[in-house]
DNA sequence: TAAACCGTTGTTTTT
DNA sequence: CAACGGTTTA
């Protein structure tokens, strides 16, 4: 029962964030805009559940991004001072499996392959295969393959389906592909997922266990959920039917990894009898920034109605900064944020955004440069050095001896002798008498075949092998110092690496010691899991005194006062690979999420947006010149300031800049607006009575054109007036 | 047989 | 500009 004012959980909840923590039984889906309180839903609902007399083991919460997890995991447990199950469906996933995995014949010692695990893999297998790899590329392959996980469909399946001689061979490769990670008794990403529901289908029991357990489950950012996690998410709830599923789908920016907008747009055909509740207040950004967020969303066509709003100050315009080269961007942008921090702004406060990873390069070498403190937020590079990947597979091959991937990574680093023709030979002799690479090199004495040299080479590997293997260490760090001191992995850098090496290495030590302490026991098993899931260890320190720089996927979810975004052109934020897709010239699909990541970037901003691009940049080591991005043509007028160094240049995209009114609406979908009583031709004019399935009937008060675009404007009898944007050919066919 | 060298290739986003 | 693959050299 929810006490009044005085309760911690609801007291300062708005009526509909209330509703949504408080609602009781049955499938409830939170529409959340950015800024709404979307984490704060969650959380409070957890809190509630909690108090309502559900035991926090009962209650699973699920988001996206490990850093998520933990933040949301935090906030629960001072919430309510017990731990409450917060996890990623990856990590989620992998836990049930190492539980339950026998049932469907697996080892729980799998492996987990990253994705440059699974590249490899496929790049092994088109060799075998003599593919051309200009037809065939391995990159694009493993695209497919997953692609196909993604829809649940088996090598076999694939098969049946394949049309022509490019379809064959992918699922040739595929059928290949699962062939190896079976024999080698590992699961990649895909498998994480996928095997769980195959689980559930074959062992209903087991199913029926976990749905006993889960009283709840509470899912984050349910637009960027695919089909098996939509599926996963739907198994769990199916006896107690309690599932909360908050997302918004402006900010569904992975479909790259299989979202399906569907999942929350359709909520109510999987979850009947859906509650829905709609939060369209803003609590977060300054009107002048939300107003320009709003307008750059509202050129998606397919999207459905969402108005935010908020009654925050106007605060200061949204900046447009253009400047001669990346390198110049980079430095003014330092500059910036160097006065900002002298003006009082805490550097942790300031975000720098970008579309793609290398961006932070030259931004780095201006804070540097500056002395700025900053911290990268790279959410692959740390567990993709190549030291870390090292010695995890020797780890990973102590604890699945049938690891061929892993074997193949340990067996010659350091070198010792065992080179490609060693290799392909030991993996012809694997072949022929079945079992993995470690297991036929272990019998290495009785390969003709192998010179002697090769031979001893791969008997002391072995040796290495059983050493490392009998020692049982207390902690995952002393073990690893064992495994670094045994393999003699540092001597063995070129001194020219050795720094670098040793400091990633230290790194690593140091991720291993706090392992130890949140888990103690020393589970080797766990650390492997850790480092295969986790991507962002190197991640946000929230705390450190120091500017991030990440790029737009990885700023969603959080918010800083002041937020940069840098790179605004063509061929970089909408990126050229989205524009490629985009075979009419018109926009689709595509550019629609390149302009979802931009209204994300927009959103992550409190007080301050600062939106910069460059006219010269390089791209592949030369420097070209670059357009401004479209997305700069639509923002609106009001609340936004252009700056430039030199003589401006004019944004090359020549979309109408719309008008405000006191709401930030705009629409671009045909046939949407009718008109009712024109001016005879159809025509629509000032004064023309017209109809909106959203909006209801109202009058045109206004028609400019501007440009490809035209802007009506409505004085609608329930909403007041609305600025509509419609295509000259819209209006022409009205 | 393995390491050093050179030319070609093509670069989103992340669990 | 890097990372990869193929080629030459020790």
């Amino acid at each position: 029962m929810p006490k009044r004012s005085a309760d911690p959980i609801t007291a300062d909840l708005t009526e509909p964030q209330r509703e949504a923590v408080l609602y009781g039984d049955g499938p409830l889906l939170v529409i959340a805009g950015a800024g709404s309180g979307k984490t704060r839903i969650i959380t409070r609902r957890i809190a509630h559940l909690t108090r309502e007399g559900i035991a926090p083991d009962r209650i699973l919460a699920v988001t996206f991004t490990n850093r998520a997890a933990d933040e949301m995991r935090r906030r629960v447990e001072t919430l309510v001072g017990r731990d409450v199950l917060v996890t990623t469906f990856h990590s989620f996933c992998a836990r049930l499996l190492r539980r339950e995995i026998a049932a469907l014949g697996m080892q729980p010692s799998f492996s987990i392959y990253d994705q440059a695990d699974s590249a490899r893999v496929v790049r092994q297998i088109c060799k075998e295969m003599k593919l051309d790899p200009t037809t065939y590329q391995p990159a694009r392959l493993r695209e497919r393959i997953s692609l196909h996980k993604r829809r649940l469909q088996t090598p076999e399946q694939s098969t049946g389906q394949a049309v022509g001689i490019g379809e064959q061979t992918e699922s040739r490769v595929y059928a290949r592909y699962e062939e190896r990670l079976r024999a080698s008794n590992a699961l990649d990403f895909d498998d994480l997922l996928g095997k769980v529901i195959e689980l559930f289908n074959v062992c209903p029991e087991i199913l029926r266990q976990y749905q006993e357990t889960y009283l709840h489950v509470l899912v984050d950012e349910y637009q960027d959920t695919n089909l098996p996690q939509h599926l996963i998410a739907h198994a769990l709830q199916g006896k107690h039917r309690n599932i909360t599923a908050v997302g918004d789908p402006d900010q569904m920016i992975y479909t790259w990894r299989g979202a399906r907008l569907e999942n929350i747009l359709e909520f109510d055909k999987d979850f009947p009898a859906a509650h829905v509740v709609t939060l369209e207040r803003n609590y977060r950004s300054t009107a002048n920034i939300l107003r320009a967020a709003s307008t750059c969303i509202s050129f998606n066509q397919m999207r459905h109605d969402k108005l935010l709003w908020t009654d925050s100050e106007a605060g200061e315009p949204v900046r447009v900064m253009q400047f001669r080269d990346s390198y110049d961007e980079a430095q003014r942008i330092a500059q910036t944020v160097q006065e900002l921090i002298e003006g009082g702004s805490e550097p942790n406060e300031i975000a720098v955004l970008y579309r793609t990873n290398y961006q932070s390069l030259p931004l780095e070498d201006s804070f540097a440069s500056l002395n700025l403190p900053y911290q990268i937020v790279d959410t692959v590079g740390f567990f993709e050095r190549k030291q870390v990947k090292d010695l995890r597979a020797y780890v990973q091959l102590l604890v699945n001896p049938d690891d061929d991937e892993a074997f193949l990574r340990a067996v010659n680093v350091p070198r010792r002798g065992v080179g490609d023709k060693t290799i392909e030979k030991l993996r012809q002799s694997a072949r022929r008498a079945g079992g993995s690479l470690l297991r036929t090199a272990r019998r290495s004495s009785e390969l003709d075949e192998l010179d002697s040299r090769s031979r001893h080479a791969l008997e002391r590997f072995c040796t290495l092998y059983d050493d490392l293997a009998s020692v049982q260490h207390k902690t995952v760090l002393s073990f690893l110092k064992h495994l670094i001191e045994e393999t003699g992995y540092v001597e063995a850098v070129p001194p020219e690496e050795r720094e670098d090496a040793e400091e990633v290495i230290d790194h690593l030590l140091e991720y291993v010691t706090q392992y130890d302490r949140r888990q103690p026991g020393g589970d080797l098993v766990g650390f492997l899991e850790q480092t295969a899931l986790i991507s962002d260890v190197d991640g946000l320190n929230p705390r450190a005194h120091a500017v991030p720089l990440m790029t737009l996927h990885s700023a969603k979810g959080l918010e800083f006062d002041v937020v940069f975004i840098s790179g605004l052109e063509e061929g970089m934020l909408p990126h050229e690979r989205a524009l490629r897709e985009n075979p009419y010239g018109g926009e689709d699909y595509a550019v629609e999420e390149e302009r979802r990541l931009m209204h994300v970037g927009m959103t992550r901003a409190r007080r301050k947006l600062y939106l910069t691009h460059a006219l010269k940049r390089m791209i592949r080591g030369m420097e070209q010149t670059v357009r401004p991005s479209r997305f700069l043509s639509e923002l609106p007028e009001e609340g936004v300031a252009w700056e430039s160094d030199g003589p401006a240049v004019t944004v090359g995209f020549g979309a109408a800049r719309p008008v405000q009114e006191t709401q930030f609406v705009l629409e671009r979908k045909r046939a949407q607006l009718k008109v009712l009583d024109g001016d005879g031709n159809g025509r629509i004019s000032a004064g023309a009575r017209v109809a909106h399935p959203s909006y209801g009937e109202g009058v045109v008060a206004s028609v400019d054109s501007a440009g490809k675009y035209v802007l009506v404007r409505v004085a609608f009898l329930e909403r007041g007036v609305l600025s509509l944007l419609l295509s000259s050919d819209d209006v022409e066919r009205l």
